[in-house]
DNA sequence: ATTCTGTATATTGTCGACAATCTACAATAC
DNA sequence: GTATTGTAGATTGTCGACAATATACAGAAT
């Protein structure tokens, strides 16, 4: 029989997740933002059931805030949560790495990584922003997902979402295209010559170097104010 | 005006979450258990739709699995799940005991975590392992806790709570009710020493011990077969 | 004027009914 | 007998309507 690509039976549910989530991530909807369950499901077609359902996921993960009875709104972003932010990735991504060197599979790993940081160069050498930005994403997240831990990898997930948001927020300056890029060859580097301490020296100050200068021109327009 | 306490109006969403969480956890609902809608929501008084928002909420968390129109399971664990479980565990931990070392606080936080270990100390005299456990979960709470971190926390009651469910699952042999009080104290005295490294070698091995002793009595009944 | 009370409106929370889909098994064709 | 097709029952997915609650503002009491 030849085979036909399977049509399309995702849950309305599934299909709202992700264009919410999309939506957030892209800074489409921005942090504070409020969501009506009626005017949405009305926008998007769709009834409330799914809706809620999908709101409910976003809540876990952290990118929507709901208060019983007052609604629901997209969460604001304080310097104190991508400071946090930034702080969990690093703890992450030391870890990978840690257990990469430490693979018996190591050479592959290394192999595939440079396959990534080749793509990367070659998006370098052009200067388009959007595609770097997708390449450094594969390539972080191929440092998780060469450990091989389910668990950490949904872990991940749900704070490279957060990464990709707080991203887009940003003002995008984009001063050191290729700095970032060559960040990655030496990494690659240090793992290969299973130099553990050097390889997370240079994981630790390449995202600190990220967060930092994500927090100098950070404004003040997402920040959360409602504390109590 | 005299304060009188809140009338309980939580919503059924969070009534439902906090039955099904607790019974999971507890080994009331076993892995692989199957959940049936319209019987669970007749059985706990409630409409499907508060149900299902919980559903949805306790599958991110992990602890349950929803195939469309195929129904819920409470998700099983292999052996592997538990390696990665404790492997994150660890990462959580010998994190936030790197940040309490460096914190400027850090002997409030000392004396916070000898008041937990002098509480847990006065119960293992007694022997009584439901107050032991409870207490060793104060501890590791509190190390996560005292970084600070919320995004961290947040993880970590997500890892936590799964901790907690295959502890209820293991056949409860006691044997060194003393011992994880005892390697308490070490921890916190290198903590209070700042010797980092040690108190992450012994972190380590506290959290290795455990896993690797929950795993040479792990029999198959929960063990995930369902791989393709 | 100020404070309290009540009402109107908007929004979220919950419900029962219906639609879509899956599984199992019976019926049919060869 | 085997393979395909059709049907029945069970279960999840979705919907529209109603209930519960919060906010804002008008009106009354002091």
């Amino acid at each position: 029989m030849k085979s036909l690509r399977q049509v399309e039976t995702t849950s309305l549910r599934e299909r709202v997740l992700d264009t919410l989530r999309k939506a957030i991530i892209n800074g489409e909807l921005k942090p504070g933002e409020i969501l009506v369950e009626t005017e949405l499901a009305a926008q998007l077609g769709v009834s409330r059931a799914p809706l809620r359902e999908a709101i409910r996921i976003l809540n876990v993960e952290g990118l929507l805030q709901t208060v019983a009875y007052h609604g629901t709104t997209v969460k604001k972003l304080s310097r104190k949560d991508i400071e946090e932010l930034y702080s969990v990735r690093g703890m992450i991504e030391v870890f990978a790495i840690r257990q990469i060197i430490a693979a018996e599979d190591m050479d592959a790993i290394v192999q595939d990584l440079r396959d990534i940081h080749d793509t990367m160069m070659a998006f370098a050498k052009q200067g388009s922003m959007a595609d770097i930005n997708w390449v450094d994403r594969k390539f972080h997240d191929a440092l998780v997902k060469h450990t091989g831990n389910g668990l950490l990898m949904h872990l991940w997930e749900s704070v490279s979402l957060r990464v990709e948001q707080v991203m887009a927020l940003r003002n995008q300056k984009q001063g050191d295209l290729l700095q970032i890029a060559f960040n990655h060859g030496n990494i690659i580097d240090a793992i290969a010559a299973k130099n553990t301490d050097e390889a997370v020296r240079l994981i630790r100050e390449h995202i600190g170097t990220m967060g930092d200068e994500l927090l100098s021109d950070w404004h003040d327009d997402f920040e959360d104010t409602q504390r109590e």
